[in-house]
DNA sequence: CGTTCAGTTGACTAAGGTCAATTCCCGTGG
DNA sequence: CCACGGGAATTGACCTTAGTCAACTGAACG
């Protein structure tokens, strides 16, 4: 298992890709360490990467105001970026933050242009993976529009166990859109209950 | 003004493409009236058609019971689709109606993915679009998560006068996720401090 | 003119927010 | 090894707001 092992598996879940289409790729990857507490992007500055997690977790949150409230979490083996930000070439709204020491393989932005321009089979991996995060953003959706704070809690403990397992409290609470004392109260009721 | 030029002109703000690359598209697409209450697509169904307005304006909710929510408004110009059906090839827990008398460009699945084969700027449209709906879903989650029903309300007063115009209450208080009830207390609130 | 349905209003309930106090957990330094 | 400090989590009391259920109003349509 490389450094590289994990992100080509990932792809290949996606495209079919030739050993030059994937030499092409992994030549605009650069590894990187990120200790625990820190940033891999600050609210205000333009996401330049995407970023594939090979250890450790992050946490994507905005803030408005002094209030702060946690848009997903992001576990080994997948991307983090701050699509929006990254798409758009806008500041974000985001901060991406290490939940744990890190490792990582960024890919600029402007090396990625590169690739869906050299290559086709990048370009469509593009476009798969952003149809695979609508999936996801459509599910989140739904949830926060349909579930009360304690179904969605159950259906986080069903669909996403690792964020239920290695994240504080007062974070689930503010991906769930409420407060730490309400999680904690409704993790009591379902005690009861059960 | 033909049946084309909205279109076209919709996609030319996202891809650059020949009279033999557009044609090649057009030929894809079918013309369709639909009345209204007409339904686009039933939850239960593969959604099996991206659709493009050039008149009438959709709705897009789920059911869960008895409960009806609305997950999105689509209007004159742009395009609706159960996205998550459509890539995924997943039954839909969607409906598409129609909230007045419509006109529709309707590209099916199978040719998309021809579109997409035979010519690479298709699939950059491709992409591109999927991130240009992620910009947008990343906006409304952060608006559900964010916002109080009050400051949502206000926003989309400011970002869709036309959901305010055009569209029921009841059906503005389910894509807030509030009861029109709700709603029509949050208007009153409103107009007194007004 | 009456039926229907959207919207409003009222009374009551339930649930989360807020603020404050307390307990728990864990790492650190004596 | 133990005591302490600090942040996380819990609990309590109270407040605010949305949900629920029901009644009423008003406009649209036949």
């Amino acid at each position: 298992m490389d450094d590289f092992s994990a992100i080509r598996n990932f792809i290949s879940r996606f495209v079919s890709f030739s050993e030059e289409e994937w030499n092409a790729h992994q030549a605009f990857l650069s590894k990187r360490s990120i200790k625990k507490g820190g940033y891999l992007l600050r609210a205000g500055e333009v996401c330049n990467y995407v970023t594939f997690i090979n250890k450790g977790f992050f946490r994507i949150y905005h803030t408005v105001g002094d209030e702060e409230r946690t848009a997903n979490f992001a576990f080994d083996g997948n991307y983090v970026t701050d699509y929006s930000s990254f798409v758009s070439r806008l500041p974000s709204a985001d901060n991406i933050v290490a939940m744990e020491d890190a490792e990582v393989l960024n890919l600029h932005y402007d090396d990625l242009q590169k690739a869906y321009e050299q290559y086709p089979v990048w370009q469509k991996f593009g476009r798969k993976v952003a149809e695979y995060i609508i999936l996801f953003m459509a599910d989140r959706n739904r949830s926060l529009l349909f579930l009360t704070p304690e179904q969605y809690y159950i259906k986080v403990m069903k669909d996403r166990p690792k964020v239920i397992a290695n994240v504080p409290l007062k974070y689930i609470a503010s991906y769930l859109g409420v407060t730490p004392e309400a999680l904690s109260r409704i993790r009591k009721r379902m005690s009861v209950k059960a």
